[in-house]
DNA sequence: GTAATTTGCCTAAAAGCTTTAGGCAAATGC
DNA sequence: GCATTTGCCTAAAGCTTTTAGGCAAATTAC
């Protein structure tokens, strides 16, 4: 029997798939061998274990969503940037659920200051810039904006919004005007 | 031997202590069984199985989170309750990080219906009668909050905010001081 | 108080996931 | 063509989930 050219890249790639399709939780080593139509014991020569899997789909995902929120941001400043970089996130948390609770995984401190998460920091900061905060107000805004996005997100996968009046999408586009208005408007302490 | 004692209501407490010490993911009815020094099947006749224990733990977390809400609402309005009431989430994952983590597990809707997550939202609106909102406003800024709330305190949980200046505590308050400023003045569509 | 019934925890067993160790064969390098 | 590396394999041990069936303790009924 050949070989399946299995390596690293393309079980995190599979293995981003896998979550999409079953969910985050229910990527296993094993799901992933079947898929491949390879014995387990095989992957663990390309992958550490279980958490390493799971860890390397986690940074796929922060890498992707990192990559688009950039994509989103050139050319675009204040409430544009504001709203483009918003819907990056709700928009890839909806084709890619399990992505996007990949990229919520937990990750140790070395391994989160060299992943993608940095940069998700910084382009928040760079869209402060087109309102007029100064530090610590801009931090705070930063996490403010973090935790609405998130937040936002993950009420809305948890189902939390749904099947009931007025729709999602409107809530969202509401809340995005109110926090552009917020920022526009930040309060003295 | 004697009867350990089991019933639902002792194996889904000690199931939420065990999360808090272990992290909701890890309580597994193995580690429960070994928990109450008994064989691990003995608890299948008291807990349908492993997701039915983990439910268990959600509605017993809702159940506390939304004791706790009520308690910090009454005889408070608009800033004051706005603030108790975020503080009664914030405190509890702190303090209860493995229940807090249960409180987001996806509940199917006859569930949630049934489960104290209904308070949530009735309390939500009650803070915002403080507010001068109506529908469907009242709604977004509905979601708006749970977004904050729950998106401030999760990526705190998950270490976003900690190692670096300013202070959490400070970025919660003033956050808290920004969401107060934006419901009296919710911006028109 | 003893007998009948229910309840509670047990043993046994099957099935799936994780992980390590060691082996053979295909691919690669000289 | 031969040696080495690489890739996937078999084997095996340990853990979790879940079901089935059994014995003894607790409860209830006489």
């Amino acid at each position: 029997m050949g070989r399946a050219g299995l390596n690293a890249e393309r079980l995190t790639r599979a293995g981003a798939e896998l979550a999409d399709e079953v969910g985050f939780d229910e990527v296993t080593v094993s799901a992933l061998a079947r898929r491949f139509d390879v014995k387990v014991a095989s992957l663990y020569s390309h992958v550490r274990n279980s958490q390493d899997l799971r860890t390397r789909i986690a940074l796929l995902a922060l890498d992707e969503l990192a990559e688009r929120g950039a994509a989103a941001l050139a050319g675009r400043a204040g409430r544009d940037a504001l709203t483009a970089f918003a819907n990056v996130y709700r928009d890839y948390a909806r084709e890619h659920p399990g992505r996007y609770a990949a990229a919520q995984l937990r990750l140790d401190p070395e391994t989160a200051a060299a992943s993608a998460g940095v940069k998700h920091a910084r382009m928040m900061r760079a869209i402060l810039r087109g309102y007029d905060l100064t530090e610590p107000d801009e931090t705070h805004a930063v996490r403010m904006l973090g935790s609405v996005f998130h937040g936002y997100v993950s009420l809305e996968a948890s189902g939390g919004f749904s099947h009931s009046a007025p729709d999602s999408d409107e809530s969202w586009a509401r809340v995005l005007d109110a926090l552009d208005a917020l920022l526009r408007n930040w309060p003295a302490p």
